[in-house]
DNA sequence: CGCCGGACGTGTACACGTCCGGCGGTGCTGTACT
């Protein structure tokens, strides 16, 4: 950034609204980019570390723009904490609106008038065409979409609207949009773009090395084994710390055994009560507990500083989410603590979590019913006639949608593309669609692997895994601790170097993502990440330039 | 995909193998009933 941009007419404004309505003495350089580039009409992608001011992002530059900012927001959770931080300042208030919350109708109606410079939403509201419309009429200035890597997590199964978002920000005018979080690979990063529509997009992506968390990777035959040892080193650890498991019922039975064993612990996961949940992260908060043992329901939002140490019971499905689980500890720079307790067996979870596949069947009749009609077809009746619920069917359009088949209208109803292929074809091409989505989740889960098994440093698989080439070994890790990591320097040289794009015979296009002396790490687009040996890549002259 | 628990079979008393079905994560929403 040049002098002239830092010092400029526009971040002097950008600065002054940050001191005097947040309190924010400075703003780092990458926050800054992104705010001027808000500024001047573009959309930004920002991927930076959780308690790094990520939200000053679009709340600082929100005052500068004339019209109320949309932000989109995944748990109701997280936008109650959102409201009442800005409740705090003087940045012209804020309102939620979600099922929790009464008050919808009037809370949109003081965006409209102007009252209200901030309104929260999920993505599910944002399904309904009726508040768009109520959204539109306000005339907002910017977008916000936070925990952005949800888009990419849970759009296409999960919670399907998120992959709506797109239509949604071409009805509010696209204003200027930015999209945050704390994790996104290269692939992660381009999906969110193109789900989003973005334009003309500054991305920012800042720190993603937390050398402070030292890596540890503990191998174990039998679950007994496993469980054992889990304990007895969570017990052994000083200070607060998380512990991850793959069901609710191992989060209560490991809950259970940490306290036999004399520590403050508590399950959490998705099968509790509200209350009781609330309970424990209060608990947390204020220190009343030495360890949470939870499903991956416990963690976004979570900003508590001093969590020394992370242990998973059993891998989860991708170093995406890995990241983002150990990224909790060590939040001061302090040093802290993630170890995974591991067998191959465990990853066999994952696989049947990713294994769903799309409903040919419904996929068929959707497309049947919605060309033979010929018109508009109302979605409710869709529903009534189909006997699904909103999920279902979003999903399946979601699909039809790509496939070319059928196109939503404003009102949110379903309407035949003009020249769309038959339903069988339009079919089979969804169908295709949804095996590409599940082939690179597959492989994700082939990368967690990799990462449990390396010999090589943990740390640089990490970092090359999220883009950023090192061509260093760290001193924190279990594997350059043993001193297994032989040749460790990058290899930019060579016909495959990092982020060179290649060809491979049978699967297509793809990415050089990382190397190590013997083998070679590719993202293909259609099949997702795949080590091979250099060795066969050069006998068998599998890879080449392109 | 892999684990767990219950049922079944063996071969003669209770305990051990083997087979098979069921189950497993993340949250929004709107609606029904206390």
């Amino acid at each position: 950034m040049s002098i002239k941009d830092r010092f400029g007419p526009r971040a002097r404004r950008l600065r002054t609204v940050a001191r005097k309505v947040f309190g924010w003495k400075e703003l780092r350089p990458g926050q800054l980019d992104a705010m001027r580039h808000l500024l001047d009409g573009g959309d930004a992608l920002v991927v930076m570390p959780t308690g790094s001011g990520k939200s000053a992002v679009y709340q600082v530059p929100a005052l500068l723009l004339d019209g109320p900012t949309v932000v989109v927001s995944p748990l109701i959770a997280l936008q109650r904490d959102q409201v009442a931080g800005l409740a705090e300042t003087d940045a012209g208030g804020a309102v939620a609106v979600n099922s929790a919350q009464s008050g919808g109708d009037a809370s949109l109606e003081e965006v409209r008038a102007g009252t209200t410079e901030f309104v929260f939403l999920s993505p599910e509201q944002l399904a309904k065409p009726e508040t768009v419309e109520r959204l539109r009429a306000a005339r907002p200035s910017l977008i916000a979409i936070d925990e952005a890597h949800c888009v990419s997590a849970w759009g296409h199964d999960f919670r399907p609207d998120y992959l709506r978002l797109g239509q949604v920000i071409e009805r509010l005018g696209h204003p200027p949009v930015v999209a945050l979080t704390a994790t996104a690979t290269p692939s992660v990063r381009e999906e969110i773009v193109a789900a989003l529509g973005l334009r003309n997009v500054r991305q920012i992506v800042r720190g993603f090395d937390r050398p402070n968390i030292d890596l540890e990777v503990r191998r174990f035959i039998t679950q007994e084994d496993l469980r054992r040892a889990l304990v007895e080193d969570a017990v052994s650890r000083e200070g607060l710390g998380l512990v991850y498991v793959a069901t609710r019922k191992a989060a209560e039975e490991y809950a259970a055994a940490l306290r036999e064993a004399g520590r403050r612990a508590e399950p959490y996961h998705a099968g509790m009560k509200a209350a009781e949940r609330h309970r424990i992260h209060e608990m947390f908060r204020d220190d009343e507990l030495d360890v949470v043992v939870a499903t991956s329901a416990f963690g976004m939002g979570i900003d508590k500083p001093d969590v020394r140490f992370v242990l998973h019971a059993s891998p989860p499905e991708s170093p995406d989410s890995y990241y983002q689980e150990i990224g909790r500890a060590g939040r001061d720079g302090k040093p802290a603590a993630a170890v995974l307790f591991y067998r191959p067996e465990d990853l066999g979870l994952r696989r049947f979590f990713a294994g769903g596949r799309a409903d040919e069947e419904l996929l068929l009749r959707v497309a049947t019913l919605v060309s033979e009609h010929g018109g508009t077809v109302p979605t409710g009746e869709l529903r009534s006639v189909l006997d699904i619920g909103a999920t279902r069917l979003t999903r399946v359009v979601n699909l039809l949608e790509r496939a070319g088949s059928v196109q939503v209208t404003r009102k949110g109803d379903l309407r035949r593309v003009p020249g769309a292929p038959e339903p069988e074809s339009a079919t089979a091409r969804a169908v295709e669609l949804d095996e590409t989505r599940r082939r690179i989740d597959d492989s994700r889960i082939d990368m967690m692997r990799g990462y449990a098994e390396t010999t090589g440093c943990r740390r640089r698989f990490l970092l090359e895994y999220f883009g950023e080439p090192r061509d260093r070994t760290c001193d924190s890790c279990d594997t350059c601790r043993a001193g297994l990591p032989e040749e460790t320097a990058a290899e930019a040289e060579g016909p495959f170097a990092m982020h060179a794009r290649v060809r491979h015979s049978a699967w297509g296009a793809g990415m050089v993502m990382s190397r190590e002396s013997d083998r070679i790490t590719v993202l293909f687009d259609e099949v997702g990440y795949k080590t091979l040996s250099l060795e066969a890549v050069e006998r068998e002259d599998l890879l080449v330039a392109g």
